[in-house]
RNA sequence: GCCCGAAUGGCGAAAUCGGUAGACGCAGGAGACUUAAAAUCUCUCGCCAGCAGUGGCGUGCCGGUUCGAGUCCGGCUUCGGGCACCA
């Protein structure tokens, strides 16, 4: 055994030996319990960086960790591989986008395996690929041939002067990131796939999803947003509106109905163009509601802003004439794109009319409760006592019983339904961008949408493209898009829109169990051995919307026929970002400098306390800007690949899992990554010594000393704890804290008698076992060195010996009303009457208790006794 | 704006069920070894008072429940994630 810890050397031999071995390649084995491990795969940007490094890290601890329980571990690996960043690279390199991603997945997938990632290669999955995506084409026939994909009109951002379609990520305060041209609202027609139709399972089996945090289930249950209410329908004002008709809207408080005193819609509802006909004012403002970007943010944070159209609708239960508003708040394509008002008893409401100065009628009130029209109260009826007011025949009701009441009569007269209804909507995939699916679809003059039929996919995607930035490149080239109808032949047009992104990475958990299949999307056998993933691991930013829509798949391909299972995934880990200091001058136009960390040299105070920082080349100060996401745009990245060639990819791993637990961030820290290096020398050192003065024999554990004793104690607390942290928390950071516990027990351990050197061997083996998963290569070679038969990845999970934990005495804590006033030893079979006696007799809690009546004696056995006096 | 989280020493964090706040590590301070440096080792390290034993204060802010609150309840503040075309 080397004196020196060589990391270099080390990792390079075990990552030998694993692809030697083919260690990680796995097939369905029955009869063995399988674990699929699964973290959510990369987009091939261009190099790793420190949030791969812990997503792939966590994921790994757990693989090794449930393969060293004896399971049959797959941990696969691919790459999402479609997307926006290629085109803009692809822009500003003139570089296509193809050749851009194939080199970043190569690069990429050369640090993956420096990290030494337990990792099943043979399974890798690109989403670019023909042979990946045109399963995804076959699915998008079949279900469009079954009606659960469809198409509509949906909203876009449009680029007037690039004559393209935006992002919203590309639309900043309202203008176009390349033009700077004023973005506008644009109607385009899109695919759409009915979630809304499994809204309901979405929602109920959420319920059984015991092992995924409550905050993400929280997050999608209200992203579904289930809610139960009325339409209701207002008949036009044939006098103002000009034609007979009827204006609905969907209401979660009916109950109210007798407090709306307008209605609002969106301005794209037709009574808003039919009003706009010969009204310019109104012409003008429907032009300033289509200004802008189509994200909900920008929406929810604009001025409301409304306007009359001079047109009235007749309420349902009165026939008082209401007045019809265009309102820049109102969302069109969502629910009826019209809203009633009830300024009272909503706080949207309640702004708009203060504002146009429209009536406000209180329709709920109770005793004490006067309504203050300066505030907007939410009053519900049953809160509180409340009842209705001012609602004639519905007056003196709670919320259920009102709603009853006005629903009952809405109904009777034509004018309304009880509906349940949800805040998800249909899913837009079509983007009119080059470097996605093809969308597999043929326009016939004749036969209209018809799919591409199954011999004919997949609708391959040209691969030597580069895009310029105006529009979809697919719609300027005849070679692609003419083509014949695959139903009456004539000529037709091929779709040049992709799918959205999202789509890929809503299956490829599945397409792992048969990456290499060519008989259909899954080998349904494979698959079903495999699925669901016991355990998936990825950022909590995708808590709602790509977890959502692989959930969804997952239901479309269980009723294809395809896996069996209802839910994709058992287990879910969100991990936190990793985060970095920042650094910045701020330049004469007002804008930021940010300077890498590596760059800075921190100053602080003779108390360690940071006062200020300045630049290493130049030495002048710069301002600290707080820690934040790793980021281009804030330049406080840490490369990875510095770091592993520096001090190992197991320093690197396990200064991330030491940092914070997986599911809160991550701050970075030289210093603490030099910390987990010293660490990995430490146990180096140890081992070394011990190896090199032999091996010992077996442990005798019947005639331990009270010092051997205390050791074993120890190496057995750890192998506990570290067990709990790994096994059931995934709290690999106090799981490396027992370790170093173990490590500074060990250290100062005497190694005078073969029995401290048996000792001395267990514990050296409960720690290479223990930090196996988290620093795999250092912990192969210590396997090794300790003289064990057989690699570390094919060993055990440590056991605890329960009779190694026993103690003879315990350390209890003595409280006067709850404040610490001293320590006592008592046997650990004390009785509660001895251990109360051992207190009172404590010289400290005389003094507290001195002049004073103990009232109460609390003792909770094994840790505190609280004597209460006064 | 709406939904979901988070906040504990100089710093990252720990405290599994309401029971010793700060385990483990980083940074700092003092010392040992060394010609010197690196590496390593020993001691120290929440704040205030005290030579010390010890005492007071202390888990973002305000209030509550309890023998006892970082933990539970009510009300805030600040920061972060998401908001459907970033992935």
């Amino acid at each position: 055994m080397h004196e020196q810890y060589s990391p270099r050397e080390i990792e390079a031999a075990a990552q030998a030996h694993w692809d030697a071995q083919k260690s990680f390649v796995v097939s369905e084995q029955p009869g063995k319990d399988t674990f699929y491990c699964l973290s959510m795969f990369p987009y091939p940007s261009g190099k790793l960086h420190m949030g791969h490094v812990r997503n792939y890290t966590i994921g790994d601890v757990i693989a090794r960790y449930q393969r060293m329980q004896g399971k049959n571990v797959l941990q696969p690996m691919g790459w999402d591989a479609f997307g926006m960043p290629a085109e803009n690279a692809a822009m500003k390199n003139n570089v296509a986008p193809a050749k851009w991603t194939y080199e970043n997945i190569a690069y990429m997938k050369s640090q993956l395996k420096s990290l030494g990632l337990a990792i099943d290669w043979t399974r890798e999955v690109t989403t670019c690929k023909p042979d990946y995506y045109r399963w995804e084409q076959w699915l998008f026939t079949r279900l469009f041939e079954k009606g659960v994909i469809y198409r509509k009109n949906g909203t876009v951002n449009w680029d007037p002067v690039d004559q393209t379609v935006l992002a919203n990520e590309q639309v900043i305060d309202g203008r176009g990131w390349r033009s700077g041209a004023l973005i506008e609202k644009r109607e385009i027609p899109m695919y759409y796939f009915k979630i809304t139709a499994y809204a309901e399972e979405l929602l109920s089996s959420l319920d059984e999803l015991d092992g995924w945090p409550e905050q993400v289930k929280t997050m999608q249950r209200n992203w579904i947003g289930k809610s139960f209410g009325a339409d209701i329908a207002f008949d036009y004002d044939v006098a103002s509106v000009g034609i007979e008709g009827q204006l609905k809207v969907y209401s979660t408080r009916p109950d109210t109905l007798m407090g709306a005193t307008y209605v609002a819609v969106a301005a794209e509802h037709p009574l808003a163009q039919r009003a706009a006909e010969n009204n310019a004012e109104l012409q003008a403002f429907i032009a300033e509601c289509k200004a802008g970007s189509v994200a909900e943010a920008d929406m929810a944070t604009m001025e409301k802003k409304g306007l009359a159209t001079g047109q009235f609708v007749l309420h349902p239960l009165t026939g008082d004439k209401l007045p019809v508003f265009v309102a820049n708040y109102v969302l069109w394509g969502y629910g009826e794109g019209a809203v009633m008002a009830v300024p009272a008893h909503d706080e949207r409401d309640f702004e708009f009319a203060n504002k146009y100065d429209l009536p406000i009628k209180q329709v709920y009130a109770g005793e004490g409760k006067d309504y203050d029209a300066s505030q907007w109260q939410a009053w519900y009826g049953d809160k509180d006592g409340l009842v209705t007011i001012n609602s004639g025949k519905y007056d003196g009701k709670g919320f259920l019983d009102a709603f009853d009441a006005i629903v009952a009569d809405l109904e009777a007269s034509g004018h309304g339904a009880r509906k349940t209804q949800f805040r998800l909507r249909d899913w837009g995939i079509s983007r009119q961008r080059y470097w996605g699916c093809p969308i597999p679809i043929i326009h016939c003059p004749s036969c209209g949408d018809v799919p591409v039929q199954e011999d004919q996919l997949p609708v391959v995607l040209p691969e030597d493209v580069v895009p310029d930035g105006a529009g979809s490149p697919l719609a300027k080239m005849p070679e692609f898009y003419a083509c014949s109808c695959p139903k009456c032949g004539s000529a037709a047009k091929r779709e040049t829109d992709t799918m959205d992104t999202f789509v890929e990475s809503s299956w490829y958990f599945a397409r792992y169990a048969s990456p290499n299949y060519e008989g259909g999307m899954v080998d349904p056998q494979a698959a079903n051995h495999w699925l669901p993933v016991d355990q998936y691991i990825g950022g909590i930013e995708h808590a709602i919307l790509h977890l959502l829509y692989a959930r969804f798949f997952h239901k479309l391909m269980r009723d294809e026929g395809l896996v069996s299972s209802n839910e994709p995934f058992k287990n879910l880990l969100t991990q936190g970002m990793v985060v970095a200091e920042t650094y910045y001058r701020t330049l004469e136009n007002g804008g930021k400098d940010w300077f890498n960390p590596a760059d800075v040299e921190v100053e602080r105070d003779a108390k360690a306390k940071v006062i200020g920082a300045r630049l290493k080349s130049d030495g002048l100060p710069v301002e600290i800007g707080g820690t934040e996401k790793m980021s281009k745009s804030k330049n406080n990245g840490v490369d990875p690949q510095a770091m592993i060639d520096a001090y190992g990819a197991d320093t690197c791993r396990l200064f991330m899992m030491f940092a914070s637990p997986p599911d809160m961030s991550c701050e970075w820290s030289d210093a603490g990554i030099e910390g987990a290096n010293r660490f990995l020398r430490r146990v180096w050192r140890l081992a070394h010594g011990h190896v090199g003065a032999g091996l010992p024999g077996e442990l005798d554990k019947s005639s331990l000393n009270d010092e051997q004793k205390a050791v074993r104690r120890a190496i057995h607390l750890a192998i506990k704890q570290a067990s709990n942290d790994v096994g059931q928390n995934h709290k690999f950071n106090t799981a490396i804290a027992q370790v170093m516990t173990l490590m500074n027990v060990l250290e100062k351990a005497a190694t005078a008698s073969e029995q401290d050197r048996a000792l001395l061997q267990e514990g050296l083996e409960a720690v290479a076992l223990l930090l196996a998963p988290i620093t795999p290569h250092i912990c192969h070679e210590l396997w090794q060195q300790l003289g064990k038969a057989g690699a570390v990845i094919d060993a055990q999970w440590p056991q605890v010996d329960e009779s190694a934990l026993v103690q003879d005495s315990l350390t209890l804590v003595i409280q006067v009303n709850g404040k610490l006033r001293g320590q006592i030893e008592v046997p650990a079979s004390a009785s509660r009457e001895d251990v109360e006696a051992a207190a009172r007799a404590n010289e400290n809690v005389q003094r507290f208790t001195e002049g004073v009546t103990i009232r109460k004696v609390i003792v909770v056995p094994g840790k505190l006794v609280n004597i209460v006096a006064n």
